[in-house]
DNA sequence: AATGAATGAGTCTTCATTCAT
DNA sequence: CATGAATGAAGACTCATTCAT
């Protein structure tokens, strides 16, 4: 449990800073001093190394913004509420912290190329968001509700991108705003 | 002339890197290795080292992908075919090589907590790709261009992260055909 | 035990080399070869770098030579007496390496434009000296003992620098014999 | 003649810089960018580069120094009080400056060991400056003036050394008052 | 179950120098 | 007579990892 809680710790930080700064751009004695751990846990949490624990702080992030799309759509009477709950869920997110940290995905994609074990996780998780968003446009009755989660996917993540460039919550309410005045229920 | 050949040689080589594998995923050597010019070549080229030209790789991609966009939309007959045609080149651009790059912003936007005098660039290229699209909106008589501009930049943005991600260009057709099908504005 | 072994190793040869060739003259990696010591390990026993060790190296040089001017007093029976030991003993010193070292702080003088930290130290490192000296002059009962003291770490010096210059202990035989020959004060 | 100008420019600033932070410690760049000459510039005028321009610094500072000190005991009516002028005249080279330079051989002493070149310079010009002297002390009629000489330059270096530490001229002062205490014409 | 000591390959950068003009 | 372009070696430093305990 000890061991448990520190590995947790290890994850969230991780998670926090990769988001932030990139793969290649933290280092492992970075971590260990923002969770104020000692130097050798690392390995013993996760034998893999910074592999291991970029994949579990990736799947970590993925099963928490899974999990508050979730959310939003169980409390939305429609597909498109939905969506504007999301924006607005993402956009609180940003918001409270000083640096606005990317989607947890994006940092692990570009540290694919030499660590090839971590393009199947980044696939997995993207495919896990949209079949989530697709079985809530099931849910609701959308037409073709494969294609209504991968636009609705795309348009977060395109918002996503601008709001870490502009280190605001600003292109998520656009994106709220957008899909407000959109027809169709 | 060969001085400009070699600092040419070196912007393109480093773009490639920088958006296939990160700013800090890439080394200088790794750079002059891939354009084949001696070691201290980088530092007369780019007195200001790595963040130099990154900087000047970010940006003559970024003019490159808003030349592109311009092409785009003064071949098309209207606002909504200008984005489909967009979509279709920038599949285009991915499909031919063997690691589908990412937007060029994107890696240099996670050095940016390291390297602040990124930030700025990466703004004014993302500003300077939503002002081109906005022209373009005004130009074909679109109802409140700006938010026309923003919303298809949010919209490229999720498609190729999602390219970059799957390593296809399956996204930007997807998006092309979403699109296609939506009413004139 | 084998760490504090290899930092003291580190610390001896450092000096030396200092000592020998200036702060800016002598690299990491000629440090680390004459140590016979793994290039990483410097980083380890000396976070700080190259100012931390060449922090280390001259106060332990420093404490060194406060440690033979108290012995060459000690056995003294005359202020005078100990200048000329403490002359002798630097001779002694001088004279069976192949190079002639300069007074350890000389070297890191001349870094302290780059590396600020260091001119605390070597402030430190004469203060003690003369400190040390005047204590000794006190001892002996001599007249104003502050300026006895600063009046032989002077000439200590001066010798210092003659002698590194000629690399022989000469300067120090001339001292030795110049101060036997003066009135007692 | 413009030719010489430089030449003389680049000997005046690369010694003011070697004397400051040792000739290791100071780059060719540096010294040109102080000098504001061209990047070619250097090895037409001294095609042995840095070593030839250090030698040719050392040696125009020691000239300098050389001069100096004539001019002092030229004025003095006694050895004792050339000495004094002395201390005074390298008091007051020393105060009005930021950054209170070394002795000019100090710094390429150091440099020796890669450099051994400069080596027969910084001995011919402490020969030179003890000779000076000790023509000086002859003038005088002083007792040994070999011996004279050479104490007195010995305590000029030692009180020169503790200047360059405390970056003030006080050490100047002291021995100055030193000498001015002591008996014998 | 957990950790601090230790390391060598790698990082970005600066250096003194050469050469064509 | 003079110089800017160009470069390979070396600089200090950081990295992810291993291992004995």
């Amino acid at each position: 449990m000890s061991s448990s809680e520190n590995r947790d710790k290890l994850i969230r930080t991780a998670s926090r800073l990769f988001r932030s700064k990139g793969y290649a751009g933290v280092g492992l004695k970075e971590i260990l001093e923002a969770a104020d751990l000692p130097k050798g846990s690392l390995y013993y949490h996760f034998p893999g190394g910074k592999v291991e624990l970029a994949d579990a702080a990736t799947r970590w992030a993925g099963d928490w913004v899974a999990a508050m799309l979730g959310q939003c759509f169980d409390q939305a009477a429609s597909f498109k509420e939905g969506g504007v709950r999301a924006c607005e869920a993402l956009a609180a997110a940003a918001e409270p912290q000083s640096c606005v940290p990317a989607c947890p995905v994006v940092s692990i994609l570009q540290a694919t190329p030499s660590e090839p074990a971590l393009r199947k996780t980044a696939q997995e998780i993207y495919d896990m968001w949209t079949a989530g968003l697709a079985r809530q446009a099931e849910r609701f009755g959308v037409d073709d509700p494969q294609q209504a989660a991968l636009s609705l996917h795309m348009r977060l993540q395109g918002a996503w991108i601008l709001a870490y460039a502009q280190q605001s919550g600003a292109a998520f309410h656009h994106l709220a705003a957008e899909l407000r005045k959109e027809t169709v229920g």
